[in-house]
DNA sequence: CGACACATGTCACAACATGACACTTTAAGC
DNA sequence: GCTTAAAGTGTCATGTTGTGACATGTGTCG
């Protein structure tokens, strides 16, 4: 540990192509936010770097890929933050505090997560279909990994038990929910998204049969 | 009345839209279910069909939106059902009755509802990303209508309230989760969808938040 | 230094999607 | 019925996404 970072120990070739996707994904993030997602091309982007077009695809699968990078490192984080829960927490409540702090780190800006890329997320996926669409469909596959963690939590078999999938597809709900309607300005006075995360998943924890005459 | 059906009510210039319609739909299921969704090309559809590959896009916007097709011939069937429960029964069980009906209608193949179809739908979902995306989407987008008709059987006003926003995200992921564990033959001894759908309800009904020790 | 692996550039190409314009069929008015 | 407007379709052109193949440079390691 002489004083090395971890970025110095490994070889130029690997820190160029970190550094090459890190400038990808920032010179896509100013131009979807200028321009917005579908007026800016994939040309535009590598010429940004000064790379080619063909090294885009190189580095992301498609256009959206590039986005998705930030909901990927959310989704880490969450998954971290979830199996640290102290186990005498029940189910949706470890989701919720997970939920809840990942929120936070994204408000606040911490370590790696651009605060003004979570917004600039938040945006895209409002105005263009296909980023919303291929959130949409990350967020589903990643959610696999959480009924795990979940069928493991609660010690049942995820392959032959409904309970885990269900609980973690809706956790991944909660999250969206609270996400679009802390976007449109919803929440009658909850202003923060981890609020409104808060409050999402609360109404799971007391559950939700609510009768036709709804008086609280 | 003269033994008129709506179909030849209308003109004759409907009548062929809608069959060009019917036949390109027909056409690309067969294909989709042949080669695969990405294996196949806008232009065999059309040609199957007879008509210019411009001339598919003047039908659907995109590829994927044959397929969901549909889905949306379900989501409005869906509604329709739920609006007519009942209004003494909670939510979610209503949700959950509608829910059961319309995954019947689907597996028996009721009037238009063709199981086959239904059945290629969920094929193509799992091993199309594309499919699955939109599918997602549309789900999402059509969310807002249920919703809207939550929040009026709670008799709460949607714009203030979180709620019935997120009970009928709640619905959705039910659905998805019925569908994607019977489609991967999980539920230990439940064959039918319908099934499914019901059990997924029934967790949400009697609500999810586990303690660590699940026993039941 | 020299051999090798890896990243990138260039070229070619297929498929999706859309705009513009011309042509045919259908519907509607007199 | 004839005319005229509207709607559907075909053709052509074009832009963008995404991928395969091959050449060329640049980094790595012995």
């Amino acid at each position: 540990m002489c004083g090395m970072t971890a970025e110095a120990a490994i070889g130029r070739r690997e820190r160029k192509k970190q550094a090459t996707r890190e400038s990808l994904i920032e010179a896509a993030f100013g131009l979807f936010t200028d321009k917005g997602f579908e007026a800016t091309t994939v040309e535009e982007i590598a010429d940004a770097v000064d790379v080619s077009s063909r090294t885009f695809f190189r580095y992301f699968a498609s256009k959206e890929d590039v986005v998705l990078t930030f909901q990927e490192e959310q989704q880490v984080m969450f998954l971290e933050l979830f199996r640290a829960r102290p186990a005498e927490e029940p189910v949706v409540t470890a989701l919720k505090r997970a939920a809840i702090e990942v929120a936070r780190a994204c408000e606040e800006g911490v370590a790696g997560f651009d605060s003004q890329r979570f917004t600039c997320l938040q945006q895209l996926m409002e105005t263009s279909p296909a980023v919303m669409a291929s959130s949409l469909q990350h967020q589903q596959q990643k959610q696999q990994l959480v009924a795990e963690a979940v069928a493991e939590r609660m010690g049942v078999d995820p392959a032959t038990d409904l309970r885990p999938h269900v609980v973690s597809a809706f956790a991944n709900c909660g999250i969206r929910v609270a996400s679009d309607c802390w976007q449109q300005g919803r929440l009658n006075g909850f202003g923060t998204f981890s609020e409104a995360i808060e409050q999402a998943f609360s109404l799971l924890e007391e559950g939700v049969n609510y009768p036709a005459a709804v008086t609280r």
